[in-house]
DNA sequence: GCACACTGTGTGCGCCATACACAGACCATA
DNA sequence: TATGGTCTGTGTATGGCGCACACAGTGTGC
């Protein structure tokens, strides 16, 4: 293969389609596989997809698939394209600290609405469009500001970043609010049991305050956004170090 | 299973052994699991890792591994376990940033070491003793702030999600430098040619303008650091706003 | 000295990703 | 309009995986 040619998922998910030649037509599209896997993952998380299970799904074989998608992989690039869709349109009104927060918020609904994205091993760096789409969205957040393109997309990945982090913690697979409460009530109860103040005063400190709260625990909105604001106000103080 | 009952694994990582009670000695340890396991893992990643390697290793069957882990779940607990071994002892002359930065520094190392870590799905809070150890660690860089211990908590998830994240975006399983910068190359090469400045005006601006370094290009030790202290200063205005 | 809990083993099941050969469908060209 | 070549979806097969289960031997506490 040409280095410069891409590979087959990303063509197809740019639309890069070439020729109509010789051949039966294709009988579906990448989104419908997207369709397909992405609802089976949303029931069942990312282990209920499988290439026989998503082809079963569309009511073709296994193999019909590979036509489509050269690995397991790519399926899960298509499937990540594909739920994320669009990203958010940010209001020009707003400063960059609202605009950021309005891009992290809508990153947060989309990992909330299909947890399973967190399961998805990353390989590559991303370059289907909605997935650049949404890095421009997250950039020109920052618009307006002194800091320079290098310095944005660090920002933006910190952002990032931290969406990740905070959702990877607390939307461990389970849907249920039940169901958190009652692991994170059983994972603080171990955590007493096993880092006792002596040797783990710290952990102890962090157990003995608060009312229901251990560390995974209920990792609402409102604490939420307190963490993204600390990683704002760090933005912030580069941003003001850079105009002084 | 009475729910005070820890999982098996957690019993023997604790050294909870209980008795000695009628029946052949175990023929090894854990420990041995996860030696084999992760000198699975360090040659050939995650995948590589397989109940019947990891027993193959060890000269035993595949399912005597069962005597010893619950399921494949419990060996990544197990690998973690020992991969990550001691918290850095931190230097108490030290304020509070040089603490944590030896933190993040010595995560970093680790992960740096067993890249593997960072694919290894996480389904539960960390409950095992080197975990903790490392919680604990990171919790008392923190000692002599205002911060209140919820705080505390937050600010060191705040560090470990940076270091997990960042780590993420660069180590994708690449160990040879050289595959580094040809993937680098590749990487922004496509993206030059998919991110158009008309459509993605951000993301070009962010081409145009370094030597060799795109998105998850080298993201090497200044510029760890860099983004490090973008999450410290967010940690330091909150920490000076506690004390007014 | 004996019962029996606990050890490691062997076999086997169902599922997975995917390589490969193939029959038919369709379009470009003649 | 005929036909060649190419692309489609399909069937079959392979090697790996996690793990359930039945089993034989071992050694400790009674």
């Amino acid at each position: 293969m040409d280095e410069n040619e891409l590979p087959r998922v990303l063509q197809q998910l740019w639309g890069i389609e070439g020729r109509s030649r010789p051949g039966p037509k294709p009988a579906f599209h990448i989104s419908d596989i997207a369709r397909a896997a992405i609802k089976l993952a949303d029931a069942g998380g990312l282990a209920a997809v499988s290439m026989s299970k998503v082809a079963a799904e569309l009511g073709f074989t296994t193999m019909s698939l590979y036509r489509y998608v050269d690995a397991k992989d790519d399926l899960y690039v298509v499937m990540l394209e594909y739920a994320f869709a669009e990203p958010p349109v940010l209001d020009p009104a707003l400063d960059w600290r609202g605009r950021i927060t309005a891009w992290a918020e809508a990153f947060r609904d989309g990992l909330r609405r299909h947890p399973w994205i967190l399961q998805i091993p990353i390989q590559d760096p991303p370059l289907s469009p909605n997935q650049l789409a949404w890095m421009e969205s997250g950039l020109d957040a920052f618009d307006g500001t002194p800091l320079a393109p290098q310095d944005r997309l660090s920002a933006m990945l910190l952002v990032n970043i931290y969406v990740r982090g905070t959702a990877q913690l607390t939307a461990n697979m389970l849907t249920e609010p039940d169901e958190v409460r009652e692991a994170d009530r059983l994972y603080t109860q171990r955590l007493t049991m096993l880092a006792t103040p002596d040797r783990f005063p710290g952990i102890a400190a962090t157990l003995e305050q608060p009312l229901d709260e251990g560390y995974a625990g209920d990792f609402d909105v409102a604490e939420f956004t307190f963490g993204l604001n600390t990683v704002l106000d760090g933005i912030h103080t580069r941003i003001t170090r850079q105009t002084p």
